[in-house]
DNA sequence: TTGTAGGCGTTATCAA
DNA sequence: TTGATAACGCCTACAA
């Protein structure tokens, strides 16, 4: 079939419009031989005149190089999720690198499978795993080795087998405390969300401050990561007139204690204090506005894929790579009455 | 150089262990034409001990069949666009398509021509803008006509080139001004979000329910999407002893009116009703927990992908489809006082 | 039912 | 500097 039809252009209709031959339409293409001024408008008019594309299936096959990267996550609704998916596509557009995505959706084996095949049936440069919840953790062991994976971490763990870029929430954990402590408070209780591993880094940084300052330390409340979840964590603290400071494992956890605070009447931060974990959007429009411990997951995201891009295009292995959250002083925590 | 090295296997390979030849280990694979139950079972178990997987690049090259989608849009954190990629991703995954993202990072044209010059270097199937904003509407007109292209859109549009998957905030809009003056309200005021058009689908509806109840209609506050654009809007409203009901663009914008006018000392819901668009999470986190208009973001996704994946399949460009939005009473409007 | 051979669109190697 | 030509890995007529 000769290429008069409606199929998009090829290498060998442009080097027939411009009257050269295949190898030197790649040429000026790639741009890594030099071919002389005439040829090299010629095929450029022709390029544009037929607005030709390489086929980049044709591109990868022969070339072996590949410039998609994956995303796999239990989530992209979620808001650290999503931040951290932000940052990745921003810093792979700017890379050159098209990102695609795949969800885990549940623990079920099924669910893993599907999304690794999906993902794997590309020819991929890398991928990333958000690695925010013990999901994440099994993902990591399901891609093959020869694969280039960089995981996007919540919190530290010692290394492993896979390079990873995290947010030291166990620092975040111990600067709020350390603060609350600091504005007079005897003691901080500690509403935690669910960890990949036995305890959160924030959990650690709580107990860290909490020892180093010598003062008595709470039984934790353990929480899911949702509102509801803190509303019920928040009533199991509500009539415990020792609780006059709680920090928690993320923002909506404390949404939900001031809630159930609010309900019996212990107002925030006269009666109690609460600090909240993540720094969400909402956090600055809630009322009173919520002290809280910001993460920057949009740079985990870009520092993330600036990881692996390196590996791809050097073939050095990263190293790790850590980032400090940092305490956003609002209003939702006061030194306590009296 | 004999594939003994590290090289992923290749259908030589596999053919080699098994004993046949390359083609009958394509038939197994592909499935479409019958193998001998010997050499099928010998095959699969070469395919297994080398855990053999298809080069993506040369089947898409070879056999033309794509299986990438793209995702085009001004963003994806926020939530609308973050809960639409969901659906979309949710639905591709079921129905074999892999997703991959570019946001298109502003007005600026370059970043429209990174964004599709990005999104046209792979071989795809099909791509979805997600036009929420104008920028949604020059995006579709930069990609090639010859490509499927569904908008997933925020509101009803003239039908167009290409087809669109939509949510009729109009209809929500007149619900919950209905709504608002079925409670007893004299009439509504409105809070604006900007528009691909001169006036947003919720404004029409707003408009309209006015109109058919025969009742004055103020004039419209215009602002933009966050709650401090909200805000400005809430202080302009908030020295007119008329104003006892205020339909806002979003929740976020509903926020910032709402905080204006407890700044002022005026109560929610007591002196004046205010109610949100979207129903995003913190919505019913809110105190008062916020009346307002649901989308289903995520359901327009899904239809979204749905119409693009039986564009591709079956070559017939689908009808645009609709989904009604619903209003979600919770505690902030209420009847006017006296 | 099975194997052989040709070609998908591009890059890279080799002569000229 | 340019042009043939051989891969890249796979699918699919066609022949056996």
């Amino acid at each position: 079939m000769t290429s008069g039809g409606h199929q998009p252009p090829v290498l060998s209709d442009v080097a027939a419009l411009a009257g050269v031959s295949i190898s030197t339409v790649s040429r000026v293409l790639t741009g890594r031989t030099p071919v002389s001024a005439a040829l090299r408008e010629k095929v450029q008019a022709a390029v544009a005149e037929l607005g030709y594309r390489p086929n980049a299936a044709a591109q990868t096959l022969v070339s072996g190089r590949r410039s998609t990267v994956a995303v796999l996550a239990r989530n992209t609704l979620r808001y650290g999720y999503a931040a951290t998916l932000q940052g990745i596509e921003e810093a792979a557009r700017a890379a050159g690198y098209v990102v695609s995505i795949a969800v885990v959706e549940s623990e079920a084996p099924r669910d893993l499978d599907r999304a690794v095949d999906l993902v794997l049936s590309q020819s991929l440069a890398g991928a990333i795993v958000v690695e925010f919840d013990s999901l994440g953790v099994r993902t990591l062991e399901a891609l093959p080795d020869a694969l280039p994976v960089v995981a996007a971490a919540g919190a530290r763990r010692r290394p492993g087998p896979r390079p990873h870029a995290f947010l030291d929430d166990q620092a975040g954990g111990e600067e709020a405390t350390r603060y609350l402590l600091g504005l007079g408070h005897r003691t901080v209780h500690h509403v935690a969300i669910p960890s990949t591993r036995p305890r959160s880094g924030r959990t650690w940084g709580w107990r860290r401050a909490l020892e180093s300052a010598g003062v008595e330390r709470p039984e934790v409340v353990q929480a899911s990561y949702d509102p509801d979840s803190g509303y019920a964590a928040g009533l199991a603290l509500v009539d415990d007139p020792s609780v006059t400071a709680v920090l928690c494992g993320n923002d909506e956890l404390a949404i939900g204690v001031m809630r159930a605070f609010a309900e019996r009447g212990r107002r925030v931060p006269e009666d109690v204090s609460v600090v909240g974990f993540d720094d969400q959007p909402f956090a600055r429009m809630w009322s009173p506005p919520l002290t809280t411990v910001a993460q920057d997951f949009v740079d985990l995201g870009r520092r993330t894929l600036g990881m692996l891009a390196r590996w791809v295009e050097t073939g050095e292995r990263p190293e790790d790579s850590a980032a400090q959250p940092t305490l956003v002083v609002r209003e939702s925590a006061a030194p306590p009455r009296g």
